[in-house]
DNA sequence: TCCAAATGGTACTGATCGGTTCCGTCTTCA
DNA sequence: TGAAGACGGAACCGATCAGTACCATTTGGA
């Protein structure tokens, strides 16, 4: 066995879901992209529904992960997400937030990729606020708050302009808001 | 002739796809909605495609002079752009911005939908950055990308939040930037 | 009043959607 | 070596997709 069916699955069709939309890629690409049979597809996931919250779970994980790691690389300061952010902005092959395209494509909030797509950003919010905790930031919570806003902020700008100039930007406003905080 | 049958398939369609998405909506959808025949469609719109292009440039215009009467009317100062959106937000029908909705799940930048989404976004910007210079606020123009940045976020927020915070979050974060621009 | 244009309804196309079923093959491990 | 399970391929299902063709009706203007 090459490599298991079900990670082929969960890899190509992270990929193209992130490319070109949920809803804009059917069963039938996933498959024939993957190698991967009709048969074994339905064996290992009961709905395309169900692949698609397993593959915004397996990405909610790797993406914060991903987060994590850049920031400590970068120096561990809140600000640096933004630094991380620019990084990613500068990959031909970046296309917005999944989790923000995932909720502006499902109207459904009670669906499941809906609730997995919100539930990623309360973790990261909750991820920022330990980050400027843990810099000695006074009210965290409300700051992580903003902080997530700015990111998603310039995650959307630089969809549209396709450039990293939107992480810089962000990253201004946000420090600015930190030394407000504290002068 | 009741009304144009043109019109309602805008109104109709511009409904369905804000509420549910562009590619979830088919047109056998819209015409069943609207009352108008399938060959009238055609006779109005070269394609699906055409639709969504009308329909979203009648949304970018009444969007815009949406905006500049509700900034008027609130006094017209730039930081009220940040009012006029949450009161947005509270809208029971509110579903996020529809040219973010329309570039999160077009990934064809070259389509129409795209562009005339994209272009939405500079409409808008051109629209704020007016309103700073008409203030006396020096470099408008970078400041209104920012502004843009905070609107974008902030209806991000809203969104997956389903409450109007995120709109005075990124007024007091706009705020503290044309403070500290002009001490 | 009469005619041309606009309209709504229906039937149809070929393609694709998500999903089921069966069958022959390959891999793994005892 | 043998058996069990994982696998890929293909045929098939009903539903829906965007789009076309034809026809009867309604409308607005002359």
């Amino acid at each position: 066995m090459a490599t298991k069916a079900r990670e082929r699955l969960l890899e190509t069709a992270e990929e193209l879901f992130y490319a070109e939309g949920i809803r804009a890629v059917g069963v039938e690409r996933i498959l024939a992209e993957s190698g991967v049979g009709r048969a074994s597809f339905y064996r290992h996931f009961a709905s395309k529904d169900d692949l698609v919250v397993a593959v915004l779970q397996r990405r909610d994980e790797a993406w914060r992960a991903w987060l994590a790691e850049r920031v400590d690389a970068l120096g561990g300061e809140p600000l640096d997400v933004f630094n991380a952010l620019a990084e990613r902005f500068t990959r031909a092959d970046f296309r917005g937030c999944a989790f923000i395209n995932t909720m502006a494509e499902t109207a459904d909030t009670e669906s499941g990729a809906y609730r997995v797509a919100a539930e990623h950003k309360e973790r990261v919010t909750t991820y920022v606020a330990g980050l400027l905790a843990q810099n000695g930031h006074a009210a965290p919570d409300e700051l992580a708050r903003r902080f997530v806003l700015l990111m998603d902020g310039a995650i959307v700008t630089a969809l549209r302009e396709r450039t990293p100039a939107a992480a810089n930007e962000a990253c201004t406003l946000a420090a600015a808001m930190l030394t407000s905080d504290r002068p």
